[in-house]
DNA sequence: ATAAAAAGGGACTTTTTTGTCCTTATTTAT
DNA sequence: ATAAATAAGGACAAAAAAGTCCCTTTTTAT
């Protein structure tokens, strides 16, 4: 549904949230090692997560990323629109340039129902909802 | 959401289907023209359509694509699984290879709920309707 | 001050998707 | 039979996405 970025994007983020008590930063090439994800490529992801104030860093020796209290306030919508922007959530599916409520496409109103409903999923789902579900038994994330 | 040729298969389809009953075929360059897709590669994927049995073809003089009334009755979902395949429907939101109903991702169940609904939306939804809503005026499609 | 450990950033490579070109096979009309 | 019009199919090219490498900057510990 969403590119193979964002959805490093998102679990890096929830790892380093899951972490978030530690008080330690992690290196890239630890984040890359749990989560089975490729080091240079993760690095430009995280970098720029952090560019874009979702995640933090600190250069040096003991440096690394982490998580804040802001982190856990961002929305999944939030980490998909840093990554990917939102444009998935107003195209046409039949890839109209001209498509809209006026001039709907064959499947344009099922589609916004469809996508509505993402939309309103993914921008209430906070980092901390995931912690909390984690923690709770609820959901499950297998690292490594 | 979802391919570039996969939009490009379902437009194609249903300017077909539109135009089933001048019963006359349509040459890959007629259909490009009206669409404004690049030739070459809607030929592909009319080839495609024709061995997936979706629409029909005629080699040589007065040849071309054309809709049968089985075309009629195939459905957005057909289309999209001649295409691209299903695995949209299946796979994890976030990427993990292990996340089902028993260990569920943080989203999985958000996910679900909107894949089911579109999946239900898409499978019921046959190309003969959507002809239909264009004749009755309810969708529109802009072909050029 | 210096060395080492980290992120930052730019240029490059590979893979996938999209798009093009050219030749072959088939069909129709003459 | 032959020529022309068409789809079929394979090889190639360009663009985009994913992934890699290497050098620079910053920070910390000594």
């Amino acid at each position: 549904m969403f590119s193979r970025s964002t959805e490093y994007a998102l679990r890096a983020v929830v790892f380093l949230a899951k972490n978030i008590k530690e008080d330690k930063r992690f290196a890239k090439k630890e984040i890359a090692e749990q989560l089975g994800f490729p080091e240079p490529y993760l690095a430009k992801i995280l970098q720029h997560l952090v560019r874009k104030n979702i995640i933090n860093s600190v250069k040096g020796p003991n440096g690394g990323f982490y998580a804040s209290e802001e982190t856990l306030n961002y929305s999944l919508l939030d980490i998909i629109d840093a990554n990917e922007g939102l444009s998935f959530f107003s195209q046409c599916g039949m890839g109209l340039v001209e498509c809209d409520h006026e001039k709907p496409c064959p499947i344009h109103n099922e589609y916004d129902e469809v996508r509505k409903n993402l939309y309103s999923i993914l921008s209430r789902k906070k980092i901390n909802d995931i912690i909390n579900d984690l923690d709770e038994g609820i959901a499950f994330l297998k690292f490594q």
